[in-house]
RNA sequence: UGGGGAGUCGCCAAGCUGGUUAAGGCAGCGGAUUUUGAUUCCGCCAUACGAGGGUUCGAAUCCUUCCUCCCCAG
């Protein structure tokens, strides 16, 4: 069968092409650059991982291709990104990038070049309808796939969602893949790691406004709400005596940030929350109120919770124990065990 | 002006019955973890203790003068 890698340039793709090639398929590389940008750094990464992936391709023996998604990319992910961070939330942009470019354009793309399926690198598990954790615990990547569909999960495979991280590399360094020790990339994707708001501040401008304790005394002053994020602590400059201090509240109307002392504090604690923009991998919502399980951010531990009320648009989440640091913009996502239902925005 | 108290890293704050490498927390900086942003973890961060004298083998720790701040008197 003709299967198209995204290949990105890192072990865990080329690995998967690597398997699926072992497979007998027949299998087309295809380099994403999705990230136009003036910055003479990111301009080299992106250049090395092209090496790295057509090096890589060399060696399993594919043919590697390259496409451009930027326009997409910038119109479908970034746009919205920017939206959300000036409307006072903090977006994932990785979820979108997942529905909208890797299995929304790259998926048609490849498509379009007579494959049957797509494959990636990521760290989960599709029966071709649901959506399923990796198998290692530590580097499931299931919450940022939260938002596909069946049809999507039907015209795709995850090669090395049954292995563990440390086979991956161990298998890559035994088919001498030249990227087998490659660090990890993180940091957005497609954007790469940065000086994060250095790299906010030249799409938004700063807007400074009092930071305030939970008593409404002014503390000191913030550079704009958008660079904070709830549960932060550094780069908030407050010092003096006591526990640190972390972001409670952003408070658009006034443009206010709210700060609070100690990381417990009960202000950052949540035991319900609401989202809107419910996406649900099976095409309808479960019925509710039902026991599950979510993830309020990525590399959390599943926290058990009720579905209190899940629509095609929005839903609400129950916890018996309080969650730190819920984060509007943030995706919540359920799981009945290994199986990942799907989620939604944090309001 | 008289009486009392205090001046240690940007902010708090140990140490102040003299001994030496000047605790710790917050902030800050660097790194690890991490395909978001955070969190978390690790490391770094005062040759210097308001200033000048003095006592002593040795002082942030004792004495003294000055400066500054606070409180109480006026």
């Amino acid at each position: 069968m003709k299967v198209v890698v995204g290949m990105s340039g890192g072990v865990d793709s080329s690995v998967a092409a690597l398997l699926l090639k072992r497979e007998g398929h027949d299998v087309v590389g295809l380099f994403m650059k999705n990230w136009e940008d003036d910055d003479d750094d990111e301009y080299c990464s992106t250049r090395e991982d092209l090496i790295d992936a057509a090096a890589a391709a060399d060696v399993i023996g594919i043919d590697l291709e390259a496409v451009n998604f930027s326009a997409e990319y910038k119109d479908r992910v970034f746009a919205e990104f920017l939206r959300e961070y000036s409307a006072g939330r903090t977006p994932n942009p990785d979820v979108l990038c997942n529905a909208e470019i890797k299995f929304k354009a790259f998926l048609d793309h490849a498509m379009r070049l007579g494959a049957e399926k797509i494959a990636t690198g990521h760290y989960a598990r599709t029966d071709g309808v649901r959506l399923l954790k990796g198998k290692d615990g530590g580097k499931d990547q299931s919450y940022f796939l939260h938002r596909l569909n069946g049809e999507q999960l039907s015209h795709v495979l995850f090669p090395v969602g049954e292995m563990n991280k440390a086979d991956v590399r161990r298998l890559a360094l035994e088919a001498k893949l030249p990227n087998h020790a490659k660090k990890d990339s993180t940091g957005i994707c497609f954007i790469g790691e940065r000086p994060f708001r250095e790299f906010l501040n030249r799409y938004l401008p700063k807007a400074p406004g009092k930071i305030i304790d939970e008593k409404g005394k002014t503390v000191g002053e913030h550079m704009g709400l958008a660079f904070y994020t709830i549960g932060q602590r550094k780069g908030i400059g407050l010092g003096g005596p006591g526990e640190p201090w972390y972001v409670a509240q952003k408070r658009v109307d006034s443009n206010e940030l709210v700060v609070v002392r100690g990381h417990d504090h009960p202000l950052l604690l949540k035991k319900t929350l609401a989202a809107d923009a419910a996406s649900w991998i099976a095409g309808i919502a479960p019925s509710a109120p039902s026991a599950h399980s979510a993830k309020t951010r990525y590399r959390q531990a599943d926290a058990p919770c009720t579905l209190t009320r899940a629509l095609d648009s929005e839903l609400k989440v129950d916890f018996p124990a309080p969650q730190w640091a819920v984060t509007p913009g943030q995706s919540v996502v359920l799981y009945d065990g290994e199986v990942c239902l799907g989620g939604g925005i944090i309001t």
